[in-house]
DNA sequence: ACATTAAGTTTACAACTGTAACTTATCTTT
DNA sequence: AAAGATAAGTTACAGTTGTAAACTTAATGT
């Protein structure tokens, strides 16, 4: 798997991303068919999505004859991450906080998913900032208030 | 402020709402002159995409004489967390927990933050489910181990 | 070996985006 | 009131994205 940082997936792809990578692998018929009943596309969109993910190296194609195998370059966590990421890179440093939290409360999370988070937690508790800063203008500190 | 849910930004549009918010009203010259220094984006730029966003009602603008004053309509953080939960309902059910903790652990949070997430896990857990089943393909209900 | 079918490749095209020039209307200053 | 300076509004235009038709090439059945 590669850097997930540098492809960029569109909204499109992205779905069929997600069924490549729940397949692990796939054919190009089975992609079209389950595009065709997840989200009605006709085979030349599943088709066209399928080439552009290639070509921007997201996904590859292998085997010697043809139907030919279709499987992800990308990592489904990495690209995720990086997905995220590029989110809150976008958004008030400040705010953050308050977004996440609001992720976390519409979320179905596991047990284990909790467990997790509430390590990662405690850990980054002990050399925590009073406070975080507004990052959006030079020189302006803070935001108005919650809104 | 009206729901930001229905209101589709563009990654440019953002870059201007996030001086907006950031300034809570503005006059069209004083943020020229931001985007300018932000983005290196020419008077135009910004003009046009002010514009946009008002014609999406995302902005409006108040004032009787000339230079009039642009305000935001649409919140920062209902914007943030309609971005935030867009993108997590596009992405598999089941890795949304090692996604956001991936942005916690490389964001910085303070002290506050991290409490108020600790609280919110704390009542989470107490009727969180075993394990989240992934929801990208029907029928399949667990994706390929992590990647 | 040929026709049929399925798989893969190109081309298309409108809507949306990023970026900005050009034009018009409105203040301000003399 | 006319000129000059600003602010606002309109038009432009190439690149990206969503969606799909058309075309080409390779496998398959007869």
């Amino acid at each position: 798997m590669i850097d997930a940082k540098h492809v960029t997936i569109t909204d499109s792809e992205w779905e069929v991303m997600r069924a490549i990578w729940t397949m692990g692998q796939t054919t190009s018929r089975e992609l079209i068919d389950t595009m065709n009943q997840l989200e009605g596309w006709s085979d030349s969109t599943t088709k066209t999505l399928l080439h552009r993910l290639i070509k921007k190296g997201a996904v590859e194609q292998t085997g010697a004859s043809r139907p030919f195998t279709f499987k992800p370059v990308v990592g489904e966590k990495e690209s995720m991450s990086a997905a995220a990421d590029d989110l809150f890179d976008h958004m008030c440093a400040m705010r953050a906080g308050s977004t996440i939290a609001q992720v976390i409360k519409t979320r179905e999370l596991s047990k284990s998913d909790i467990a997790e988070l509430q390590k990662i937690l405690a850990e980054k508790a002990k050399d925590a900032p009073e406070m975080v800063h507004c990052n959006c203008l030079p020189g302006k500190m803070t935001c108005e208030e919650d809104s």
